[in-house]
DNA sequence: AATGAATGAGAATTCATTCAT
DNA sequence: CATGAATGAATTCTCATTCAT
């Protein structure tokens, strides 16, 4: 490798790094005062940086947004597979992605709100990639529960459908926070949802299964 | 009646005439640009009327935005008990009740979005008053749910989420519209949602009683 | 006097009752507020009238300050004269001048501040008639010191300057209240603008119709 | 000293210059129309900044009155002293007071009737510190008179009131210029001034002293 | 690369004034 | 005469964005 080319990746990592910075401090900003509250000096501020830096790296306000949108939902569609490394048995699994997304979700709450709230300033090609970057976390959950229906563990369903329930109900953790939070701590959440949303749906052999794995 | 009690009225029913016309325009601004990409001119420019006149019927744009909000949720608390009347049979009325719901967010989805767009711009006060008029809405789902839970016709599980689980899928036909609303019409919507979150949580005397409806 | 004239007369005087009625809300409200801070309908509230009716009687919210300050010299230019009646000797009208307009201004002391304050909105014509009202007063005040010279009871000085300093005197109770109206009440004020205006002017023949009229 | 110590005292510098720069802007906008007659954007204008710059350097429009009116008070303040140094003499530097005062009011003759008509704008708290700065003026003056009680040159009076004669006096300048500017120059004011407001009180003792400087 | 001073377009809000009733 | 609903010009203030250093 030449000098040139070594510091050629030196300046990307450099650049990398202080996207990611940014990014973080955008995360902390947008989740105190939302997108619309949120000032370029506030995120300049929580990142550690100065205003102007932030026009180097981005092209603007929004295009800081949508790096904030996909960082989180990268990182859904990065850590929720790894939560699920080993994991055998299909109702295992399930189980295990509808708790962790509620968990990762949990991590990032006011940011998957914020999705909610300021999605819409994106301009659609951005757009467009915020929900295939959403629609590739939910692919995950549906890959879980294809899985159950194939293997006679739950009654088959409407596929899309039934994935969009298991995504609302994690969302929903972040989205009605004040009308679960104070009463319900995450693990009451997520084991509520679990009896509400997977239990109805087994079949006598995923009845047999699913017993078996709570009694452990 | 004396003339200046007749004055009194027709004073308070201009206001009261105003205020309507000035939230039906807000209610098309806000569901073109969303709360914040919303000028006070925009609104008043749906709405017929001058930008001064709004502050004449209004505290400020926050104060449209708890009055479009409010008006949407008291419309939704005001039809539903509406189409539920004569209606007998507590699975009936659950059908029902969840399929209103859907139909009347689908009339006003763009206000569905922005009250988890916007709400927290409001002051404290006010969002509480949302969130009461929103659970409001909500117990009359909870009404009819907790009926079939109590005639024996569906199995009895934690009310609240179960409830939100209901809710939330009429929101989502709001808030994923982009998802659904090409690959499904309102119709179809609402037919897999009672499929998928009414049907499997019946009793074998509930499912007897669904058939019988089901064939009428 | 045919009926028409009666009309007319009555016709006037309904106006000029109404223009003072709406005066005497202009005193109240710009004595609140100042005329700045002083809105037309703060003017109405006061005058118990409504907002537009205003406008039938002045021609707009400067010509409302121009009938207020003049309202208010025209006052001080007719009560002044009136108080001084009957009062013999010029010393003692003198010190009976300088005391009385200091009560006047008491009386309107908020209004006198204003003419401070806002003169300078007025449009050049009324401006020099509001100055030439206030030199109407100033001029009693300047036929009663020129009495005192020319009797040979105070030595004789720059007329316009001494009369500037009785007249500033009077108006730096209303310009300078918070400076002195905590540690001096109205009667004390005087009674040391009397003693350090008058006083140290007197001729030796001044001294001594001064001391006779103050055993009496 | 440092890179950093130096860069602070520079950027202090800066924001020093350019707050000055903006004063000396609102000085001349002020003087022009007063301060409700004047737009931030004639501030800036006469300024030769931005309109958004104001903002940077200064709270809103009252705080930019507020450290204009500071500004020429402390101007008095740090002046008038200046301007005694090396004169000696009781008599000769109240004299000199009274003059220094009356031509430094000249120099910012419209910022001192701003005083008058706009303090009102200001919270409680900045009002008072504006009366402490004038009082800080008045002070310097009543230092002056007092010399002149003590060492028997003046016959003794209500220092208070007498003070407020001469600091009055010098305002007039500025108040009445309408009625003074044309019939008198600075100067001649002065010397009427101090014919009437000194000369009269002097003891006999006084009065030696009062012509031996006056033949020089 | 990094800063932060400077800009100015844009928005909310106020209120004098008009005018139909 | 009298009202008060309606208007819109004018103003303050914010903040994303630029750019000289």
């Amino acid at each position: 490798m030449t000098a040139l080319a070594a510091a050629a990746v030196a300046d990307l990592d450099i650049a990398g790094q202080r996207r990611a910075q940014i990014v973080e401090g955008a995360v902390r900003a947008f989740a105190d005062k939302g997108y619309f509250g949120t000032t370029i000096e506030d995120i300049a501020g929580q990142a550690g940086v100065s205003k102007g830096l932030i026009y180097v790296y981005f092209e603007d306000k929004r295009d800081v947004l949508f790096l904030t949108l996909r960082f989180v939902l990268e990182t859904y569609a990065r850590e929720l597979p790894a939560l699920l490394e080993g994991i055998e048995g299909p109702l295992e699994r399930l189980r295990t992605a509808l708790g962790s997304y509620c968990r990762l979700i949990d991590r990032y709450r006011d940011v998957t709100v914020l999705a909610y709230q300021a999605t819409t300033v994106l301009p659609p090609p951005q757009r467009a990639q915020v929900k295939a970057a959403e629609s590739k976390v939910n692919r995950i959950l549906q890959g879980c529960l294809e899985a159950c229906f194939y293997s006679g563990l739950m009654r088959p369903a409407n596929l899309d459908f039934q994935v969009y329930q298991y995504v609302m109900f994690c969302h929903t953790w972040a989205l009605k926070h004040w009308a679960f939070g104070d009463h319900y701590s995450l693990d009451d959440y997520i084991a509520e949802g679990t009896a509400l949303l997977i239990e109805p749906h087994l079949t006598a052999e995923g009845r047999r299964h699913w017993e078996l794995n709570n009694q452990q």
